[in-house]
DNA sequence: GTCTATAGCCAGATAGAC
DNA sequence: GTCTATCTGGCTATAGAC
């Protein structure tokens, strides 16, 4: 008994191991660079190998998203607990959060057009259970600002959702990364202040 | 002179019905998913054909971006013309017309790392002296808005100048038109609000 | 310049020994 | 389950006749 589930223990490091590395490589390369050699010889493996652990390419990124998803799930439940924090200061967390992520390397770049990618991730049930979840809680969150008249008026409730996750891959931390003139932080502070204050001035 | 002048015109005709295939496939698919037998026989003729014309998979997608800069310059320098126009009533026409022509399937999706593309763009004189060209325009009309404090104080001129290059190949733009319920209109017309007025109340 | 046919390559996936 | 070696298919690009 105890044999097995160290060996399972075992193979459970190698599996985190292995999504790590595509985590890494997925954000540094996006979907299509990324090749199943260069993931095998990242994580130490022969190829064959992998493929013991994951049946395809969009497994492996299946599985990488998972764990985002299960990270991003947990990160909200944490700021639920939190007593006294107004529907859309949740938000702007949601979104800082996001795109730290992002800045430290760590979240997968997929491509907004991929039809088999597309139709690997819509079939894994993991993936969409994950991703409807995260869905639902963020429209709660939505809805109640939407009800303290936090949010403008006049972007509706899926505009705003499909927006955060638009911000949570957004090229343009990438390029203002690249640039070199900033801190991370002061990147996440403009456009948190770009996305929720708007370009235009206050009036 | 007139039968080469004549030669020459046949041949500009078909380069442009190239390049009108290559914009409508790279806004369907994408540069990875666009492939070049696809290319040469939507366009009716052979892929050896096609490279007689343009040397490789990379100048094709160039070709399609120079015409896409070039048509944006032209929107640009019409504008300018207008009188009376304030330079943020200009940025919010620039952004909504780059939108129209993404939802109109004319705005080539190029991926945002790819490095034999990236290189390839990079190192094609057209292509960046139209980037460069364009990004100084809609640079003035940045530095006149703020300088007449219409712009949010709290973002930067380049942070604007990267969310307006960012919008025009938004994703959200086709998630919003997948689901069926909204009019390219409304969809512009949100993502303009959400963009310079931000998601956020206006306290 | 247009075609058919093919070279050359690369990457995803598998066979089979250990 | 891990490895080495290989298969397979698809894609970019070209050769060579007309």
């Amino acid at each position: 008994m105890a044999k097995i589930s160290f060996r399972e223990q075992v193979l459970q490091a190698r599996e985190d191991a292995i999504v790590d590395t595509v985590n890494r490589l997925l954000s540094e390369l996006g979907f299509e660079a990324m090749t199943v050699d260069t993931v095998a010889a990242e994580v130490g493996i022969a190829k064959a190998s992998l493929y013991k652990h994951f049946a395809s390419k969009e497994a492996l990124a299946a599985a990488a998203m998972v764990r985002v998803l299960d990270r991003t799930l947990a990160f909200v439940a944490e700021r639920e607990a939190l007593p006294g924090e107004s529907a859309l200061e949740q938000l702007k967390a949601m979104a800082r959060w996001t795109m730290r992520i992002q800045l430290a390397g760590q979240m997968p770049a997929l491509p907004a057009q991929n039809s088999t990618l597309r139709a690997a991730l819509m079939a894994d049930q993991g993936y969409m259970t994950r991703l409807l979840e995260l869905s639902e809680r963020l429209g709660t969150w939505i809805e109640a600002a939407q009800a303290a008249g936090e949010l403008n008026p006049a972007v509706p409730a899926d505009v705003v959702l499909y927006t955060l996750f638009a911000r949570a891959c957004d090229p343009v931390l990438g390029l203002l990364k690249a640039g070199g003139s900033y801190t991370d932080e002061q990147i996440i502070e403009w456009l948190l202040a770009s996305t929720f204050g708007g370009l235009a001035a206050k009036a």
